[in-house]
DNA sequence: GTGGTTTAATAACGATCGTTATGGAAATGA
DNA sequence: TCATTTCCATAACGATCGTTATTAAACCAC
């Protein structure tokens, strides 16, 4: 019983997670979050509790709504293509909307005040379960047969999210998306193969 | 006439330096800087101006005291030799201070409040003057023969920088030294060598 | 209808933000 | 020694921060 929400949840909660990924954590007000859902600040707390939930809803949509490239990247047959998928698809998204560019994962919270700490912890967390996916993916390529003996998947693995970190930071600065692939095709020239030389 | 300043302003400056270098320009209040300082907040408006002011005096410090390997990479007389002095000396700027990890470029002001939007603007004016002396360099190393006909300075010099600014942030995160080094040392596997067959 | 319950909107909460007026202490030059 | 100048420290400024009473409106069951 009792009144009924008016305003679409799912819809607010995408408002909020595109302020999130233009101004990160700190930056968004709740006077910033308000104007673009549509939604006054009771109403926000009732549905979804204090900004730090909030927050944590936004990035888990986030990840379901826009990071589904990278699972997809992992079932890919070889692990240069894996990376290929994961760094063409960072560079579109990264540049695709005008209005909030970059990763949230990154923009969200990166240096902070005391208070945001969890949340900068949150996103340090979000961004380390990337890359231990990624990592593990480089071991089963190593025991196929498709990385070198002498590969490291750990390395590799965070060499591949630095290239995509790096990315998320040049795109928040205005980088065209062909720059972006650019850069990732000089990343992926890197690239050891099962038959060669590579240190790492 | 008068009396005389009491704090000593350079060093001052270099503790406001370290705030910033740890929580970024907005998480930085002025309840931090006046405790880093030891100076009262008058007095840090009377020497520096306002919070703005204060904190581009920081990052011009921060590049004469704590970037000064990258003029000196530039010096060096290969590219492959000016990315790695870049990259090695990346990764232990990031990681040397517990307190203030990562890179004060990155971390200063990535995704902000519209308030801060000047801020953020002088922080990508800032790398892009980096990446502008590596391109130039690059440019060089193309005309000495030192990096092959097919390379493009602009592109290799954004792969670098976003190696680093990925590092910066994996710093921020807590990787150790080791591991930014064998990301480093992944980034240096392939550089395009002068009788190569690079792509870009 | 009516009572009970949930949401919506206005407005205010205390705290902190960056910034500055104020008053007095300290150091100078005459 | 005195007048002047500058700096220091306390405290307060208005604004905004995230958060929440409070009150009015909309719904459902009875």
């Amino acid at each position: 019983m009792g009144r009924h929400r008016e305003f679409d949840v799912e819809r607010a909660l995408d408002a909020a997670m595109c302020v999130f990924w233009r101004k990160g954590f700190e930056g968004a007000s709740y006077a910033d979050l308000t104007e673009a859902t549509g939604v006054e600040r009771p109403a926000l707390y009732s549905a979804f509790g204090n900004k730090e939930a909030l927050f944590r809803r936004a990035l888990a949509r986030y990840d379901e709504r826009y990071l589904g490239y990278i699972p997809e990247a992992l079932r890919l047959p070889t692990s240069r293509q894996v990376v290929a998928h994961i760094l063409y698809n960072a560079a579109d998204l990264n540049t695709r909307y005008p209005d909030h560019k970059g990763c949230l994962g990154i923009n969200g919270a990166l240096a902070v005040s005391d208070d945001a700490e969890p949340v900068r912890q949150a996103l340090i967390d979000f961004r380390a379960a990337g890359q231990a996916l990624l990592r593990d993916r480089f071991e089963r390529a190593k025991a196929e047969g498709d990385l070198p003996e002498t590969a490291n998947p750990d390395t590799l693995a965070a060499f591949v999210l630095a290239i995509t970190h790096g990315m998320a930071v040049q795109a928040k600065a205005g980088f065209s998306r062909e720059k972006l692939e650019a850069v990732a095709e000089q990343a992926l020239s890197t690239w050891p193969e099962a038959g060669a030389k590579s240190a790492t």
